[in-house]
DNA sequence: GCACTTTGGTACCGAACGGTACTGAAGTGC
DNA sequence: GCACTTCAGTACCGTTCGGTACCAAAGTGC
């Protein structure tokens, strides 16, 4: 019932995402993104209601593709496995594009004004997620003995989470993919729980 | 020869770090600026130029003050010590006030828009030379023999660099300072160069 | 005391911010 | 074809952005 939209709002959110990815919740203006997406303002608030849902939007679509390694990487058989995979996921992905180098996650919006906070809290809540499901994978690897019954999950998590956190930085800082996945080698060197 | 000035100049720019620091570069108005410091904006004009260079000025600061543990970190007499005093340094200093969690050089301005570039690159090189500085301690660890001949001072010091921008980040999702020191700890664990 | 310099405050600048009323066209179901 | 709904675009809203012209007051060196 009445006239369809032009544009693919599909399209439209892979736009925004990506604008959101390299220039962050408050460096993306409404110009930038509208610009990137084809359509003009009215159509935007229309489709997505404001920036702040247009952000959270853009977010549950990275989760679903560029960061979705973050959930496949729990589903290998071991442990070390998983770290592997995670890192691995983590490194590809802060260096898909040369225009916007880094994570999504990361970079949307770490120091928190007043206007960003809400993105801040919703990147916040999002990492945490992440950890906690990859404590909660790491649990049942020492339950089911594939860690020795003495490693600490909530530690080991954390570190690989970290780990994560500083390639998506070194990778903003213009790190390439070799050198990133060289580190993340190294981190998991020291993979002894 | 004139009026002298009524503010402390370094106080106020103790003030704009802080500002910085919580908000990050483009996060801070004049208005938050100023209202910290203390001094209206045509004062803050007058001594300091214009935020970019108030900005370049509060890193320098910051740089001496708060994230001066990176320099002495690297007069530790093992390889070994300094990345230990270093990655202490960097929970200390992450999570110094409840304020402001975090790093000034990894949140001021992760993302890139077009206003924050030139506070980004500044930034970039900044780690940039950080990073180095930890190169060429550790490949003097290498020519003393505190560090094996085959280790990899690069990429060591690249995986050190990495874990203190993870802290960063996790401090600034809400980590403490004891879980960001286990953190901390885990990776040191897996210290065998 | 006096000429001079620099201060701090008010009031303002054009531009850009996020967001919206309104309009005319385009398409839908009946 | 016709009543109705929803679209896209123009033009605009008030606010805030970084930055500045202007000026009276305050202090300095002589």
């Amino acid at each position: 019932m009445g006239r369809p939209r032009e544009f693919d709002i599909d399209e439209a959110l892979e736009r925004a995402m990506q604008v959101f990815w390299e220039r962050g919740y408050e460096g993306a203006t409404l110009s930038d993104l509208t610009g990137a997406m084809g359509i003009t303002k009215p159509s935007m608030y229309a489709a997505f209601g404001n920036k702040e849902q247009l952000f959270r939007r853009a977010l549950e679509r990275y989760a679903e593709g560029p960061a979705s390694y973050a959930t496949r990487a729990l589903e290998e058989p071991t442990a070390r496995g998983v770290a592997e995979a995670l890192l691995r996921g983590a490194v590809r992905t802060t260096t898909l594009s040369e225009g916007h180098p880094g994570c999504l996650t990361v970079q949307g919006a770490l120091a928190s004004s007043d206007g960003s906070r809400p993105a801040h809290d919703l990147l916040v809540g999002w990492r945490n997620d992440a950890g906690l499901r990859l404590e909660e994978r790491f649990q049942r690897a020492v339950d089911e003995g594939d860690l020795p019954r003495d490693a600490d999950p909530v530690r080991l998590a954390r570190y690989i989470m970290t780990v994560a956190f500083g390639i998506a930085v070194q990778a903003a800082g213009g790190l390439g993919h070799d050198e990133l996945q060289e580190i993340a080698d190294t981190a998991l060197r020291s993979w002894q729980p």
